[in-house]
DNA sequence: TCTATATTTTAGACATATCTAATTTATTTT
DNA sequence: AAAATAAATTAGATATGTCTAAAATATAGA
């Protein structure tokens, strides 16, 4: 058995681990978690005790497949929840992540399944993010960042790296939500800012800074 | 702010408040939350000095109506997912407890708002509990027990004060459910048993025993 | 009323998860 | 390679919620 505190670590573990770095540093996690770097080493003892992580102290940490399994499960719960709140009792989708946050806490797997199927099996949150299905495999998801586009054409945007609520707003407010379909005009060769165009034929202008923190996918 | 665990200390105290004694004993407390009296002195502190309850040592409990307020709203929260989880996502009515005991605890109000108008506003939870609403207030509910009854005639089951979940599997089995109108033929004189008709004609035989965890109104 | 019994409370520990301050190890700079 | 700096860990506390065993209080019986 995992406690939540347990489970807000893995999580936290897990997602440092899939960036293209070695391995995670005690003070990312401390940051990600608004603690001390005193109280994640502590926890790190305990994860490693449990064979949830590999840890040898002053070396940084590795998640291990068992605790990759436990962190993914979480993120299933998580994200389908999100799912929940946002189709089903309709709040925006920068509201529900710090009820999901609760949420994915609850701990029964029956009431997961049965959220899942009468959700209709998705395979994305609202924030364009995958959802692990129930053995923890993600859907492969080619992601790419909207300022690694070379070229312009036809792009569907399909998640962020920022969940923080005003990033979301500022690009609800935009039109940039996930699923939107957009047309890339021009990218600026000196800062690669772009002018983008919407199928309503709106037009907007998109920094670098914004771009980075976009996921899209090509439009088939 | 109240914790999780000060919430189903609450909540005991609550429920053992409502019967028809005076204060509320801390062994009782105790019994309900399976843990020792030790443990309960303890937490009466606590909540003591949050002025949710009134409590003098070695003298009993009396929630506040602070107190109160606060239990109510856990307790609209549990019974409210327990309309979602046996409506929505179709469990029966003897496995919602334990999902909603942890569901209860997940604290935006505006989740619990969005959740009511969701299910359509119900007044009762799937045992025939009356919800109380955003301000507390209860279905005034004549609740009687089937076993005071006095004369034969028709009623209708609207709950139970027994929610274990071998004690819910033998009423379903026995066509018990909370909505169920039954005809009463005839209660005997000596051990008050009853022998009581279904609208479909079937007869059962019901001992006051049963009786006695299951809630009647009068069939209007 | 005095005594026996049951109940409640206190005292002292323990487990989890956290913190600050001091120390240790690793990394970078010169 | 030694010194300076940055990062991580340990030591020692604190807060919550729990426990067992001992002491205090209340209740019931003779």
């Amino acid at each position: 058995m995992t406690t939540s505190t347990e489970e807000n670590y893995l999580k936290a573990i897990y997602h440092l681990s899939h960036r293209p770095q070695q391995s995670v540093l005690t003070s990312e996690i401390a940051g990600i978690l608004q603690t001390t770097s005193a109280s994640v080493t502590d926890m790190l003892k305990k994860l490693s005790d449990k064979n949830l992580i590999d840890y040898q102290r002053y070396k940084g940490v590795r998640i291990t497949r068992k605790g990759e399994k436990v962190a993914l499960s979480i993120i299933r719960r998580h994200r389908l929840w999100e799912v929940f709140l946002t189709e089903v009792l309709k709040f925006r989708w920068d509201e529900v992540h710090d009820m999901a946050e609760e949420l994915e806490h609850v701990s029964s797997d029956e009431l997961v399944k049965r959220l899942d199927a009468y959700l209709g099996y998705p395979k994305f949150d609202p924030h364009g993010d995958p959802i692990p299905d129930t053995n923890g495999k993600l859907q492969a998801g080619t992601k790419k960042l909207f300022s690694e586009i070379l070229e312009p054409g036809h792009y569907v945007l399909s998640g962020v790296n920022d969940h923080r609520a005003a990033f979301l707003q500022f690009l609800e407010k935009k039109g940039l939500l996930p699923g939107t379909v957009v047309e890339v005009m021009e990218i600026d060769p000196f800062d690669r800012s772009m002018q983008v165009r919407f199928e309503n034929n709106n037009t907007s202008f998109i920094s670098r800074e914004i771009a980075q923190h976009i996921y899209i996918r090509m439009y088939e």
